[in-house]
DNA sequence: TTTTAAAGTTAGTCAAGGCTAAATTGATTT
DNA sequence: AAATCAATTTAGCCTTGACTAACTTTAAAA
C-alpha cells in the first residue's frame, strides 16, 4: 500500500481541528476585548461587576479570566480598580468590532432578521478568515 | 430610573454568552458524531486509532471524550471493540452532515477558495443557526 | 465618623478536554 | 504456543472556565 501518509490524503484534517482547538481558546479573549472596550466607549471604565452582568458570569469568573488576559499581555489591572486595554488589546478590540460589524451587515444582506443576524454573527465571526471576511463584505458592498 | 432591567436593552447580552457557551461543549459532540459516521461509512468501522488520528490528539484523550458521549447516549461502546452511534447519534450526524454541506456549498457561492470554505465552514457550522441556514441555503440556489 | 452596602478578591470545587506514561488486551507472526 | 506488536485503557497531571462561599476593600449613608 505504500507510504501511510499518503493512504488518506482527504482525510488530513488534524491540522483543522487544532487550529480550531486553538481558535476556542481566542474567543473568549475576544470577546473580552471587545466588551471591555464597548464599556470605556459608554460607561468611561470598564468594571467587573459590568462585565459580568454582560456576559452572565459570576465576579469570581471575571477575576479569573482577567488574570489570564493580563498574563497575556491584553489588559492591565490594579487591585480594586477598573480595566484597561494595553496597545495589543485594543488592536484586538478594533480588529473584532470590524469583523463583528461586516458579519453582522453581511447576515442582515442575506436577509436574515435583524436580532438572529446579532446572535449568529457572535458565533461566527470567531470562525471566519480574512479571505471569507472579504467575500462577506464584498457581498454587502462594504 | 424604573426597572433596572430596562435600563440596558442594548445591552442584555448575557443568555446569548450563555447559550455560545452551551454551543461549544456541544461542538466537539458535533465533530465526534460526524467522523464517527464518516468513518462507519468510509472504513465499515469507527476505531479509537482512527478518531485519534483524524482529530490530530492522543488516543486517550478520545477514550475520555467517548466515554462522555457514550454517557450522553451518543454512542455505544464495549472495551477493545470499534465504537457505534446509537439512534440519537445518527440522527445528529445527519444533521451535522447536511448543515455543514449548506455552509461549504454556500461558501463556494460566495466565491471562497474551496480549500478555505472547509476549513471556515468546520468552525461557522456550530454557530449558525437555522433562519441563518436557510438564508445560505437559498442563496446557493439549495 | 462609624456603619453599611457594593465591588472585588481569594480559596476551594468541578467538568471538559488536552497531555504523558504505564498497563492491559487482542491479533498476528514465528 | 509463545512472542511480539498494535490498539486500547487507566492513572495522574494540566489549563480553561465555570461555580459557591467567605473575606477584604472601597465608597456612600447615616
Amino acid at each position: 500500500m505504500g507510504d501511510p501518509s499518503a493512504r488518506h490524503p482527504r482525510h488530513n484534517k488534524a491540522e483543522v481541528f487544532a487550529q480550531l482547538r486553538y481558535a476556542h481558546a481566542r474567543e473568549v479573549t475576544e470577546d473580552y476585548v471587545e466588551m471591555i472596550a464597548d464599556l470605556i466607549e459608554e460607561e468611561g471604565e470598564a468594571r467587573s461587576v459590568a462585565l459580568a452582568e454582560r456576559f452572565g458570569v459570576t465576579a469570581a469568573t471575571v477575576n479569573n479570566t482577567i488574570k489570564r488576559l493580563e498574563r497575556d499581555g491584553f489588559v492591565t489591572s490594579r487591585p480594586y480598580r477598573s480595566i484597561f486595554l494595553t496597545d495589543q488589546g485594543k488592536e484586538l478590540a478594533e480588529k473584532c468590532r470590524k469583523r463583528h460589524e461586516i458579519v453582522y451587515n453581511f447576515l442582515i444582506a442575506l436577509g436574515v432578521d435583524p436580532a438572529i443576524a446579532e446572535f449568529d454573527a457572535e458565533g461566527i465571526e470567531h470562525h471566519v478568515s480574512e479571505e471569507t471576511l472579504a467575500a462577506f463584505s464584498k457581498f454587502s458592498g462594504n
